[in-house]
DNA sequence: CTTGCACCTCTAGTCGCTAGAGGATGTAGG
DNA sequence: CCTACATCCTCTAGCGACTAGAGGTGCAAG
């Protein structure tokens, strides 16, 4: 039961000071006991709570859906159905998200390759921004 | 010289009525001159303009990029080097979100080909982002 | 004339933090 | 015990790029 401070905490897990108090402002975190100076201190389980949260941002999971997967973790025993969904939708999500990447990297790529390095008026990039027609990609 | 108003203008650049008035407010877009009563009144050149930074938001440029972009497009003598370099440097962010979204969804993938759609406590999904060292791919 | 849509300005909200002000607490050295 | 200094506290405001809504005006058709 060694409790520590918030710095502490930020230091191990990875998630800045402002943003382990925000997290406990929307409710991501329980509020944790306080020291005899009103100073936050926290448990090996909120540590964990913390790496996780962290995990799930990196992994670009939205707040909602974190509260959604973290309140599954609290439930171990109910089905891991909604748990699958989400991180489903969240693959396609990034799935799309590649693909649009892709497509603006091959346009990008264009315009760079065209750049004569001249001046303006006979620059691809602006050319190409100006005339979406020139535009080979026109999934965006 | 036949003027639209801005709903017009909406619906021939794809850019949304109030976002219109934002682009003029932060001055992305000159101010239009206004009719007996007040409503703005676009010309074919603010089309054009509007339709340039569609584009560019489309392409991911951030709004001071396409200031940028778009004050060289005003001034076509000058060199287009930075044009080249702003693009250059948009695209060099893009390899790295795609290089970053390939790691996700790797990871996202293992995750829920894991799932075997039993019980929360024996979810991957779960499981995974509980714990970061399950993880193949530590690049995030 | 009236219905109803499109327009106007203005303010506030979105998301996920981040920065800063202004003050209290905790700790290490002298 | 005192002082310095880091760390902590709460609170408010700001970021980017919009979006939503309130409350009012303009305009064209029936």
């Amino acid at each position: 039961m060694k409790k520590i401070t918030i710095g502490e905490a930020a230091r191990k897990s990875g998630v800045k000071v402002p943003t382990i108090r925000y997290y406990e402002g929307i409710g991501l975190l329980r509020e944790p006991s306080r020291s005899d100076g009103n100073q936050r201190s926290y448990e090996p389980s909120d540590l964990n709570r913390l790496t996780f949260i962290r995990h799930a941002r990196e992994l670009g999971f939205e707040v909602e859906a974190i509260r959604a997967l973290l309140s599954l973790q609290d439930n171990p025993l109910q089905s891991c159905a909604s748990a699958d969904a989400i991180a489903k939708a969240r693959l396609v999500e990034v799935e799309q998200r590649i693909r649009s990447l892709m497509a603006l990297k091959a346009e990008l790529e264009m315009m760079v390759e065209g750049c004569g390095h001249g001046r303006v008026d006979q620059c691809r990039v602006i050319e190409v921004l100006a005339d979406h027609a020139e535009c080979r990609h026109h999934g965006h």
